[in-house]
DNA sequence: TAATTTTCTTGATTTAAATTAAGTTTTTTT
DNA sequence: AAAAAAACTTAATTTAAATCAAGAAAATTA
């Protein structure tokens, strides 16, 4: 196993594979197959504020974020962007499934670990591994429903829904809390961070408010108003009597 | 080979598989073990002003269109609703892909007929053949790629950007034709029919116009400063002179 | 811990597209 | 071919969020 270039210990390789062997993209994968396709990892280290383009011809990769925080972003001419993805922790990003022509920009908001494997050896181990072409086929599948739930909330929803949604899923996802600065929030919900602060103290007057990112309610009802089925699926009261979608 | 339950004759059969065998699915693929699959075809008809709900529990299934049209859209509870993608002859939907409460519209534009096959035949197919599950790989991933354009498109640009995009998408890959009705394009674009024709209006002042659904231009090269790399690879000046991206 | 940078908030103003409204053209059905 | 429905266009008005501006709070760095 190499670290640019330098080839890693044994303690190294078995810290990587513990935590890959964790990620969706190789569960249920047999497991001297596994050791032997993690033994190929890679690993780069990006830094806060660094701007890197995963065009698809050289970065034909398939990344698995170790730590870090980093938005997948597209820009034009003006320098507005929008953010694709917000990748942290466990993320999978994986440019080698784009056009080589398509030219998404990594902004690494925190310094940030990746772990990564060539187009070629996951091409080698989906021929050989049925279990990871299924699981390649599942990430695929995931990334579509998300896009397409993005594309809803972005151009359905107001300010003020919009943030009520990004905080139903940070209560059902994340344990009542705000995952990330609220700048980059809103940016990923396709508004300004004036907007998204406006939208807060009308939610505010709903009972609904953000302290120091944890969200605290007055009913612990009040935000399933803004939740959609998929995010609610993860719900611990899901189609009981207080849910939005019983 | 059922059609609603009855029994279809092999000239059915085989204008079917013909059929089939010339879309990206199904590509590649040994023309047995392709001929045992798509033995397994079934045929449903839609008819204009249809509305479908392709929840993931009743359409575990993979759809190719054999013919007509529709959109997939999702929608709010105040009746508004977005268009996720456009579908007609040769397009594949594959609901099966989608979480069960994943409940996306499909509404018939035209009479429409689709061929299916249920989630289990697929998965049996993608276990037994490789290269069909790398079809699959190819499908979604085009799928998240196509969904990535739009939400930078639909996000980014200003009504005379977006019909300027469509146009010069249409242009290259349909002949200097708008394929759809114009409602229906403004819907994808995500914009009201009103603002699709004031688009037209300050398009047609810098010599691009559309007569009849087809793009009549003054100069050749104006709609190239609305084009997309991922569009663009498919232009035959891609990179030339002429080209935007050059 | 102080200094500096970044993030966040609030208010006034602008703006691009939606809405409302009404008429025209095209397509579909009878 | 006539009638009806659907699609399209143009104009006036409204609206939600962006922009502009300035200051407060929080996080980083020195």
């Amino acid at each position: 196993m190499q670290l640019g270039g330098v080839i890693m210990t044994t303690k190294q390789t078995s810290k990587y594979h513990l935590f890959l062997s964790k990620i969706p993209l190789f569960k249920n994968i047999n497991e001297q197959e596994l050791i032997d396709f993690i033994n190929l990892v890679k690993v780069k280290q990006y830094y806060r504020g660094e701007m890197v383009t995963f065009d698809s011809k050289e970065h034909a990769k398939c990344y698995v974020v170790y730590d870090g925080l980093f938005k997948l972003t597209r820009m034009d001419e003006k320098g507005e962007e929008i953010v694709i993805t917000i990748a942290d922790k466990r993320s999978t990003v994986s440019p080698m499934h784009f056009s080589k022509h398509y030219e998404i920009c990594a902004e690494f908001v925190k310094n940030t670990t990746l772990l990564y494997f060539n187009k070629d050896e996951i091409d080698a181990f989906t021929a050989k591994n049925h279990q990871f072409a299924m699981n390649v086929i599942d990430f695929l599948a995931k990334s579509v429903q998300s896009l397409m739930l993005s594309a809803e909330v972005l151009q359905l929803k107001t300010a003020k829904e919009k943030v009520g949604w990004y905080m139903v899923q940070s209560k059902i996802n994340n344990n009542f809390k705000l995952p990330y600065p609220k700048n980059l929030i809103a940016a990923y919900l396709g508004m300004k961070p004036e907007s998204f602060s406006r939208a807060l103290v009308q939610l505010k007057k709903d009972g609904i408010k953000v302290e120091d990112k944890v969200i605290v309610l007055d009913d612990i009802n009040e935000l399933c108003q803004y939740c959609d089925k998929v995010t609610g699926a993860n719900c611990r009261s899901f189609k009981t009597l207080s849910c939005a979608h019983y």
